[in-house]
DNA sequence: TAATTATTTATCGTTTAACGATAAATAATT
DNA sequence: AATTATTTATCGTTAAACGATAAATAATTA
């Protein structure tokens, strides 16, 4: 799991709770939060499209990819 | 369609090949040369991950969220 | 601290579409 | 011309988003 979510981050950034953008982006705040809290493990990108639309970001923005550390031996 | 792949840009930017891709993130030729040329509509984080892992990059390199522009009335 | 609101979790069902496999077509290279 | 690389096309399987609903938990406010 080294692709992690960063939706809570733009979401704070923006001041913007979970309901609105559930509203304008038209998906249903139960899949956002899931969205949210990392519970997805892909994504369609007509939802990227609609949150970086309704929170002006960029898919870099949400989406992180952070290396799996080898641990040292 | 406001999401656009960007993947062509990072492989030539490493110069890598398609097969060769293919091969180091264990997705078929087939599959990576529809997410190379924008024929999809979503993607898996495992696959997200394992290209940025193979082409050393992040998420934003490859999605890119263009805006459409409202025509001038 | 009770009431209200917001967020998360849990099921279930539907539908979308990634992805693999294969074959064939086209493009690029040698 | 031959080889290699990439794209396109079908078909089937499977993963999983997403909706709907209900319930649980968390946070806020009166």
């Amino acid at each position: 799991m080294a692709i992690i979510l960063r939706l809570d981050r733009v979401m704070a950034d923006r001041k913007m709770s979970l309901n609105e953008l559930s509203e304008r982006v038209g998906v249903s705040n139960v899949n956002l939060s899931k969205l949210k809290t990392g519970k997805v493990s892909a994504i369609r990108f007509s939802t990227l499209e609609a949150i970086c639309s309704v929170l002006n970001c960029q898919p870099g923005d949400i989406l992180e990819y952070v290396p799996e550390n080898i641990p040292p031996q």
